[in-house]
RNA sequence: GGGCGCGUAGCUCAGCGGUAGAGCACUGCCUUCACACGGCAGGGGCCACAGGUUCAAUCCCUGUCGCGCCCA
């Protein structure tokens, strides 16, 4: 006997244990059957699990169990991504704690420390990933720094490299002066920042008094400019255009320049251009063959060696001796120091506030500093047309829809992508070094070495390059490479390209483009047919969740507080597409109840010998309950399979929490209750044999969503073995024989109960005082229904008997009005006739409204001559049934009054 | 500045040319033999605003206002 209470965290773990050691989550790649493959986004192995995690591997999960049901070959491919910048951040701070840093520590040592720390504490959540119930292929797990995953990513370096796709240039880049690595444009973020705009006079050269007013939030970089550029045709400077300025505080001259970049409509209309510090500027000086001197260290500092020979001292303008000052402080304290400087110089004019968006390092949170220095770079531009290609001509979908314009408008501006990292964790890049600067890019040292003795005629010593990969640089590969590219193996010939890509928004540009590009590049295909975007989850008042606000709920302790049934079903019914999800605990609480419901109703069945009986055909119901609630979880499994193939996973979630709670428990179980205490014989067995079939249809159509209960009621009922609920085969429509009679009649029914209840409620009558029921102008095929149902009606209804009203009404009747009948209800002792007319009142003057909407409608000539046929036949009738409605009431009214 | 999305019941959201819906919350009644994590019933809506298209608009179009996100 089930317990009384469902208890998710007494059964969970045994039933994933008992998953996972049946094989079922595995793929079959030697099976005939069809692949339905997703790869999971793969977790950064620093990571836990957070809700949104939860969310992304319950749509995956509901997905891949769905299909699984379905007799795909599922494959659910699991692992997780080294992180780069995350990892290194982590394990350095580890080593902070002992007092070591990893310089001290030296490369090889500090990497092996983090492959330490990986096998010990790496990983936390593919732990957690199995509370969350995902059905993963867990042996295939792979990882971004394993050895073929390594071995991929050297393969495509390489030869993108020999088709000149991947090279080395020297450009403004993002660089992080915390990490004092270069980073991609994506690992930007800008913020809105409150600062301050100078505006400072540059003396124009050879002409005393006259300056050239610059406006400029970063005083500090000053020191690099190497021109004023002016906008074009701007009166104010058209005899500048051509002279110089003297840069003050270093005394060198720059050229004023007209430049399509100056807005004349800003600032003073004139800009300074430091080239080296700002991508504007620098754009600006390879227009007009600026010089492009750097100024600021990697940590942010100022730094002289590029300009220590231009200082010149300048009377009231530069001094040599000042700016020596500087080397060695940091950007923000110089800025202080400068603009003193200028201060006191009278060079600087005014100081207004001023916000703008400064560009930060979204893993270190400072300040960007742009810097010129020699990266590798991949031509994002010509990877990307095919996968433009393939979104357009629909080869890859998104779903919403709505998603391609981000995709597009990122994809068909993109930029060179800087994939090299000034960091030690991560894929080495392979390019090897010759004593005159040749670089060598093969699969290893010794190609390297090969190629290099080709080119010297003789062996030299090789230098690798020190820098690693962008993270996301492996992660793009990761729908071929997880399956054994660049090998030939039978998995990749199978599950490429994959089914589904389930992801958050956010990592569009970062992942789902990469993939897209390298994806076409290497396997000549998309590596997926539909991109599902789903949203945040939020805080219930639709805030981010971030711990300083304290405002993040820990998928884990929803789990244990509500099992994981009843979070993912909660995460999948709040999964509207296109939406974030405001996620409340009263939600979560809700469909615990839902979860406790279901177990209950098995509870019920499992009370009255009802059972797993495969042998019982549902094709050979008779009776109109049987063949009702079939024809109700035909609806279901239509409805469910439909929203499912759509992505919509919210509408899957309502479909089944309709049919199983009002529909399955509130109506049939109910219709049920009356046989199966009656006696034997075949309309017993026959609502035993519904009530089992239709179970086992809500227990497998709910299994992709709440795997943990709908298993172990599977097992319970005797519908299978331990977890074989897994494979089960996913519900299809049977043969009912007229389902519509079967629903006319059992509808007919609940509307006479509901009516009943509700007249019932409404003059407070209550549940203890039965009555007869007295019906008044019904069809004989009504009143026939409820012969048939009148067990059912005394139980719900609270009715003694039905009896048919030939002649007057009695006195003290409550009345309703149900189609064509009039209802009554003797009850002269406990009814109030005031708050009786009052009802029946309220009833009339919502049917004349009707009338009078519709009247107003079919008086219209152009509504007749227009409006499709049956609209007007089906406002014809609606006006038939009020106008009889109204009749009914007036009539009802009436008697109440003599 | 450009783009995308959203304003529907107290809250969270479906719906999207032809009777305005769900869950939760709320109110009343009920411990009836699966379930009080329950049952029954009920109240509650100028579907943001203004125009337009249409026989008909919450739904389509335009604009306005408000909110959110992305990109510059």
């Amino acid at each position: 006997m089930l317990d009384k209470a469902f208890d998710p965290a007494s059964m969970e773990a045994r039933l994933y244990a008992a998953s996972e050691a049946s094989g079922a989550f595995g793929a079959e790649p030697a099976s005939d059957a069809q692949p339905f493959t997703v790869v999971i986004p793969p977790p950064n192995v620093t990571g836990s699990l957070h809700i949104g995690h939860a969310l992304n591997n319950t749509l995956q999960d509901v997905l891949i169990r769905y299909r699984r049901m379905q007799g795909r070959d599922a494959l659910w491919m699991p692992g997780m991504d080294h992180a780069g910048i995350a990892t290194q951040m982590v394990v350095e701070r580890l080593l902070g704690t002992e007092g070591k840093t990893r310089k001290e520590l030296g490369r090889e040592a500090f990497v092996k420390r983090i492959w330490d720390w990986k096998a010990e504490s790496g990983g936390t959540i593919t732990r957690q990933l199995r509370r969350l119930g995902a059905s993963l292929d867990w042996p295939r797990e792979r990882f971004t720094m394993d050895a073929g995953l390594s071995k991929a990513v050297i393969e495509v370096f390489v030869r993108l490299h020999k088709e000149g796709l991947i090279y080395r240039d020297t450009r403004l880049v993002n660089w992080d002066p915390v990490f004092q690595t270069a980073i991609s444009d994506l690992e930007v973020e800008s913020r809105e920042m409150k600062g301050q705009i100078w505006t400072l006079r540059y003396p124009v050269e050879g002409e005393p008094g006259r300056f050239i007013q610059v406006a400029t939030t970063r005083p500090e970089t000053m020191l690099g400019d190497t021109a004023i550029a002016v906008s074009l045709g701007d009166a104010r400077f058209a005899d500048l255009v051509g002279k110089r300025a003297i840069l003050p505080l270093v005394g060198r001259a720059i050229p004023i320049v007209a430049d399509e970049y100056s807005d004349a409509e800003k600032g003073t209309g004139a800009v300074k251009i430091t080239p080296a510090h700002d991508f504007n500027d620098y754009a600006v000086a390879r227009r007009h063959d600026l010089s492009m001197p750097t100024v600021l260290d990697a940590e942010a500092r100022i730094w002289l060696d590029e300009i220590a020979d231009e200082l010149r001292l300048v009377e009231g303008a530069a001094n040599p001796e000042f700016v020596r000052s500087l080397a060695g402080q940091d950007r923000f304290v110089a800025r202080k120091a400068i603009v003193a400087e200028l201060e006191r110089l009278e060079l600087l004019e005014k100081v207004e506030a001023h916000s703008n968006a400064v560009p930060h390092g979204d893993r270190s949170g400072v300040v960007i500093e742009p810097r010129l220095t020699l990266q590798w770079y991949c031509d994002a531009a010509t990877l990307a047309k095919p996968a433009i290609e393939a979104v357009e001509t629909g080869k890859t979908e998104f779903v919403p829809k709505q998603w391609e314009n981000t995709f597009f408008a990122w994809m068909r501006d993109i930029q060179p992508w800087c994939i090299s990292r000034q960091l030690w964790w991560g894929h080495r890049i392979p390019a090897w070094y010759g004593p005159d600067g040749s670089i060598f890019v093969e699969r290893d040292e010794a190609a390297a070495h090969a190629a290099a003795r080709e080119q010297f005629g003789s062996d030299v010593v090789l230098t690798r390059d020190e820098d690693v990969l962008d993270t996301w640089f492996s992660s793009a590969l990761w729908p071929f490479s997880t399956l054994g590219w660049p090998d030939k193996t039978p998995e990749l010939d199978k599950y490429y390209p994959t089914n589904v890509l389930v992801t958050g928004f956010d990592i569009i540009f970062f992942w789902v483009a990469r993939m897209m590009m390298m994806g076409h590049h290497f396997m000549g295909e998309a590596p997926f047919k539909h991109v599902v975007i789903h949203g945040l989850v939020r805080d219930e008042k639709g805030a981010k969740m971030s711990k300083s606000k304290g405002n993040v709920l820990d998928p884990l302790e929803l789990i244990d507080a509500n099992g994981a049934d009843a979070v993912r079903f909660t995460l999948c019914a709040l999964a509207s597409p296109g939406r974030d999800i405001k996620l409340a605990k009263a939600r979560l609480e809700g469909y615990r109840a839902f979860a406790t419901k279901l177990w209950n109703a098995s509870r019920f069945l499992e009370m009255n010998g009802i059972a797993a009986d495969p042998a019982w055909q549902p094709e050979s119901a008779q009776g109109p309950l049987a063949r009702w609630v079939l024809d109700g979880a035909n609806t279901a499994i239509a409805e469910a399979s439909a929203a499912l193939d759509a992505f919509r996973f919210d509408e899957y979630a309502a479909v089944l929490y309709r049919f199983t709670w009002n529909s399955f428990c509130d109506w049939f179980i109910e219709f049920a209750k009356p046989v199966l205490n009656g006696p034997d014989g075949p309309e017993k067995d026959e609502v035993k044999g519904a009530a089992q079939h239709v179970i086992g249809v809500i227990l497998r159509l709910l299994h992709p969503v709440m795997p943990f209960i709908t298993d172990e009621l599977w097992t319970h009922l005797g519908y299978g073995g331990e977890a074989s609920l897994i494979r089960a085969v996913w519900p299809t429509p049977v043969a009912v024989r007229d389902a519509a009679e079967a629903r006319a009649e059992l509808d007919g029914v609940v509307r006479l109960i509901s009516e009943v209840r509700a007249v019932r409620a409404e003059v407070n009558v209550p549940p203890s005082i039965t009555t007869k029921l007295l019906v008044q102008g019904a069809s004989p095929e009504m009143l026939a229904r409820a012969g048939r149902w009148i067990d059912a009606i005394r139980r719900l209804a609270r009715v003694t008997e039905i009896e048919t009203l030939e002649g007057a009404a009695p006195k003290g009747v409550v009345q309703a009005v149900l189609g064509e009948a009039t209802l009554m209800l003797p009850l002269a002792d406990v009814i109030d006739l005031a708050a009786e007319r009052a009802r029946l009142g309220k009833d009339r003057v919502k049917a004349e409204i009707e009338v009078k909407k519709i009247n107003a409608k079919l008086g219209n000539e152009e509504f007749i001559a227009k409006a499709k046929p049956e609209v007007i036949e089906e406002n014809r009738e609606r006006l038939a049934d009020a106008q009889a409605e109204i009749a009914r009431l007036d009539a009802a009214m009436a008697r109440i009054a003599s």
